[in-house]
DNA sequence: CATGAATGAGACTTCATTCAT
DNA sequence: GATGAATGAAGTCTCATTCAT
C-alpha cells in the first residue's frame, strides 16, 4: 500500500529529468522507461500516451508549488503582505527550478487541449487563494470591489507571468529582486486597504 | 544573379510558413518541399539537414529586421532618440509578426549548438549599431562610460527581450504602448547626455 | 456443482459477444475479462491461450445446436421427414444467430490445428445422427446403400453448408424458405425409400 | 520506364503469397518487405497502410479474372451458352486458385469501408458483362425482361457465390463438376430465348 | 482459486537522408 | 543543379502472457 504507484512516480521523475535536459521531442518513451527502470508497457499502465505526460508534469510542478505556498504562509501571521510575499517568493523559486520546462508547459494545450484537464490542475490553487483573500477581507477592507474568483485568478496569473518573464530571459539577481519588489508593490497597492 | 538560389528562398519561405502553423517537429521535409514546389533531394542542396533550417530561419527574420531598421533610421535625422525609437518600433513589429516562431527560435541552440553559427547571425546587427552609437557619441557626450560592443549588445538584448515579453503574453495594445514608452524612457535616460 | 466454473462461462459468453461485434483480432483478452467481470489472470485459469478460445466457442455453439436438435426431435414422431426437418430448422436457426462468427470459426484450424480438438467437437453429432439413421433404417429401407458414418457426415455437411451460404449472403426470408425447402426435398428424395 | 513500380508488384505478390499461407493478421509488414526484398519504408511508398493492401489484392485477383474471361470469350463464337460457360469456368478456376483468400476478401469492407473503393474494383466487370448481354439481346430475345445493369450484377453474383461455396468447403471434383453443370443449366434456362 | 500489476516482444508507421539518373 | 524513389532506423503504442500475493 505504501509504494502504490511508486512506478508512476519513477516514470514521472524520469520524464521530467530527461525532458529538462533534452526537450520533449528528443525524449522517447524508451528512454524514459529505461531511466525509470520499468518495462515499456508499464509506461502505458499509468499514462495513456506520451502526450499525457504534459499535464501530468504540469500538475506535479504545480502541486509542489501550491504545497510550498501553503506551508510557508501557515508559518507566518496571516495578513495581505505575507500572503503576497509568499506567493511571489515561492512562484519565483519554483519557476527558477523548472525554467527549462516552463516554455514547454506554456504550450501545454498543444499536447492536451482539453480545458477540463488544465482546469483540474489550476482550480485548487484558485480556490485556496480565493478563500485566503476572503478571510483577509473580513479583517480589513480591500480598496477595490471585485469577484474574489476573478481576483485570485488575476493575482496568480500576474505572479506567474512575471516570474516566467524574468527567468526565461536569464535575468540577473538584481533583475529578479527588482521584479519581485515591483510586483509586490503593485499587488499590495492594489489590494491593501486605504 | 536575380534568381540565384531562388529555390532556396522558396524552401525557406515554405519552412517558415509551415513551422509557424504546425511547429517544427510536426513539419516534415516532405511537406516543405511539396509546399515549395521542389524535389525532395533539392532540400539537401541548400541545407545540410532539417536542423540547419533553424539558424537559417533566424537569420532570415533577423535580416528582415535589420534591413527595416536601417531603412527607417536612414530616413530620419540621426540622433539618439530616433535611433532608439526606430530600434524599438521595428523590433516590436517583427516580433509581433513572427511571435509563433519566437519561442522556437529562442531555443535555437538545441538544434545548432555552434556559437559561431549564431554569432554570425547577430554580429552584423551589433557592428552596425555600435557604429551608429559611436557616430552619435562624436556629436554628444553619453552619460555613461562603456565598451561600445557591450553597449550595443545590451541595447539589442533589452529591446528584444521586452518585445518578446510583451507579445508572448498576449498583451493589450495599451500594454504594448506602455512597454515601448517605458523602454524608450529607460534607454534614453541611460544613454542621453546630461 | 452448480456454479462450478461459472467464471469460465462468463468468460466464454463475453468472448462470443465481443468477437461477434469486433472480430477476433480486434478483441483483446483485456476487453474480455473486463466484460466478464473477472481478473486478467483468471482468463488463464480456464484457457491456455487466447487461441484456445476458438475451439471452445465452436464447441459451445455446436453443443447448443446439438442439444436443440435432440430436444426437438424427441418431441416428434421418429421418422425421416421429422429428422431432416429438425436438422435443417435448427441448423438454420443457429447459423442465423451466430452468422457473424461462422466465417471466423470456419477457419478454426488456423488457431488450433489439432485434428483431435475438432474431432472431439463434431464426433458426438455424427455419432448421434448415425444412430438415428440406423434406427430408421431398421424400420424402412433407404433408397441408397452407404456407410452410415459417411452418410451422417454428409448430411450434416450439406445442411451446414447450405445454411452458411444463405446467411452469409444476406438472403431474404423468401430465399431462406426456398433454401430450406429445396434442401429438405433433396435430402428426403435421396434418403427416403422408393 | 519498363519496371516502373516493379517494386509495388513485388510487394503485392509477396503480400498475396504470405497472406494465403498465414492469414492477414498473422502477416506483418516486416515479413512482406523482407519477402519482397525491399525496405520497410518502401511499402508505404506504394500503400497507405497495411489495410490498403486488401482492396489492392482484391483488385489484382479480380482483374486477373476479368482479363481471362475476356480472352476466352473472344476466342469462341459469341452466344449465350459460350458467355455463361466462360464466366463459370473462369470464375471457378480463379476461385480455386485463390480459395485461401476468398474468406478474407469477402470481409474486405472491414478493412476499407469506402463504397467507392470497392465499386471501382467491380464496376468494369459489370459494365463489360452488361454490354455483352445487350449485344446478345440484339440477336436473340431473352426470356425475361430486366434492366441489364441488374441482370449482369445478378449473373456475376450468382456465379461467384456458387464458386466460393464449392471451393470453401473442400468439395470433390465431382461436386465441382456438378455445381458448374447445375449453375449453367439454371442460368441458361433463365436467360435463353423461348 | 483469484487477482491485476508488470512485462517485453513486436506491430504499424514516419521521416530525415542518400544516390543513381 | 535537380530529381524523387528508396532506404532503414527509430518512434509510439498494443497485448498475450506471467507471477507474486
Amino acid at each position: 500500500m505504501k509504494d502504490k504507484s511508486e512506478k508512476k512516480d519513477r516514470i514521472l521523475e524520469a520524464s521530467i529529468s530527461l525532458i529538462r535536459n533534452q526537450g520533449y521531442e528528443n525524449t522517447s518513451v524508451s528512454q524514459i522507461v529505461k531511466e525509470a527502470g520499468v518495462a515499456q508497457g508499464t509506461f502505458y499502465l499509468y499514462f495513456n500516451s506520451k502526450n499525457s505526460l504534459v499535464p501530468a508534469i504540469a500538475s506535479q510542478i504545480f502541486n509542489e508549488q501550491l504545497t510550498l505556498i501553503k506551508e510557508r504562509y501557515s508559518a507566518t501571521p496571516h495578513n495581505l503582505n505575507n500572503l503576497l510575499n509568499t506567493l511571489i517568493e515561492v512562484t519565483y523559486e519554483v519557476t527558477s527550478k523548472y525554467k527549462d520546462l516552463i516554455n514547454f508547459l506554456y504550450s501545454g494545450f498543444a499536447y492536451d487541449n482539453s480545458f477540463e484537464t488544465w482546469d483540474n490542475i489550476y482550480r485548487p490553487y484558485y480556490v485556496w487563494l480565493e478563500s485566503c483573500l476572503k478571510a483577509l477581507s473580513n479583517d480589513m477592507l480591500l480598496s477595490i470591489e471585485m469577484d474574489y474568483a476573478y481576483l485570485s485568478n488575476f493575482v496568480v496569473g500576474l505572479v506567474e507571468h512575471s516570474a516566467e518573464s524574468v527567468y526565461l530571459s536569464n535575468s540577473s539577481k538584481e533583475d529578479i529582486r527588482r521584479s519581485k519588489q515591483q510586483l509586490l508593490k503593485f499587488l499590495f497597492h492594489t489590494l491593501s486597504p486605504k
